[in-house]
DNA sequence: AACAAAATTAAACAAACGTTTAATTTAAAC
DNA sequence: GTTTAAATTAAACGTTTGTTTAATTTTGTT
């Protein structure tokens, strides 16, 4: 809806960076501003308070994310398994792909008290599960997958597993192949790692025979 | 190691609630003392700084969590695909039982800055590799379990399950029967719920034929 | 009872916090 | 070129932060 200006854009950049590295209390308006080479009150100016531009954060990101969600709608000829398989790799894609903000969302969805971010967070999330239920109801219906499987569960495992790889990148590099130096290597090492692991385990759970 | 006297120990139990609930940063110490009923100073005190008392809330956690590895050691009598599920309930019982560390440790893990914290944590989380991985081990050479399955990954599936069940309850809570009412019932049906679906899921990857 | 050590308190500390002000510069419109 | 609005600044605002001080109370020992 709205538009940014570079500046208002470089602002959102660095407070996602810094909220994501030392948490949303952990970082100042003064921290932000420094690095982002701004001054203090431009903050207060253009998005209202600290607690605005978080949020404005989120309304970014999560904007984009609906986006995302009618995308993975239209994947209609897959067969189901593919679907899903699709659906991982999407996901992904999509969640290495803005780490910052997933850190934030890790953080934030832990809050006790409720705020217009955590109604966001679980919002998104209801969305997500919207998004796969049917698909693996479908399959269930057509005698493809099998009946007795949580798809709650496994969404939860599917955004637990994520997230919980982003922090344990660090230890998870040191099982890379020799081969894989730089940046860009080694993220496209941890997709392919996270993407065979999930895909596996989502074949297995939908389609073993118990 | 040390002992800690029944004021100390209201301060840990608050401030490890409140750190929960509100973030580290988001906690000030005058919160604390207040919920605990003793002087700010004494926080000071016992445990030197507000940094200090995160520190010794984890050394305090991690020291029980030893112990429960080394319980863990034990159970070399049963089967690898029974000595999974023993491990996966043990894990589900154990976080479960203690959110508020569980909580605090999914916020500090994401922290980028290095702290004696974090090293507390990957320390820790390097122990649990350790425990799972000779079980998968023997029985992939045994032929029990396949030899293509990413054990790290399948930590990483387990941990990011149940962190993300943690903030998850209240949705999760909604499918419940409608038996389910009392904060026992309901703790008891979400234990069941995850280790009926991470069992699944571990038996599925590690047995099923590809 | 007298003393010493430990525990507890209210008050004060400087530093950092998010936000606002008022003055100034830049840009746009006429 | 003048006028008006928007953008930008440095400085100050009042709170809140974590921590310390110094005085007092409690506890334990002789």
């Amino acid at each position: 809806m709205e538009e940014y200006s570079e500046k208002q854009l470089s602002i959102l950049k660095v407070a996602e960076r810094l909220f994501a590295d030392q948490g949303f209390h952990g970082t100042s308006v003064r921290d932000i501003a420094q690095e982002a080479d701004v001054n203090i009150a431009m903050i207060s100016y253009y998005f209202g308070s600290k607690d605005k531009l978080l949020e404005t954060i989120f309304r970014f990101r999560m904007e984009a994310s609906r986006k995302f969600i009618n995308e993975l709608l239209e994947n209609d000829t897959l067969e189901p398994l593919d679907k899903i398989y699709s659906l991982i790799d999407r996901f992904i894609n999509k969640m290495l792909g803005e780490q910052y903000f997933q850190c934030i969302m890790s953080r934030e969805q832990l809050n006790s008290q409720q705020s217009p971010v955590r109604d966001l967070i679980w919002q998104l999330k209801g969305e997500m599960l919207g998004l796969m239920q049917p698909i693996v109801t479908n399959a269930q219906e057509a005698g493809i997958f099998h009946k007795d499987v949580d798809v709650e569960m496994l969404m939860t495992t599917l955004f637990g597993t994520i997230h919980q790889v982003i922090p344990a990148q660090h230890i998870l590099k040191k099982s890379a192949p020799p081969e894989v130096i730089s940046d860009e290597d080694y993220g496209a090492y941890i997709r392919n790692r996270v993407s065979t692991h999930l895909k596996k385990l989502f074949k297995a759970i939908l389609t073993h025979e118990f």
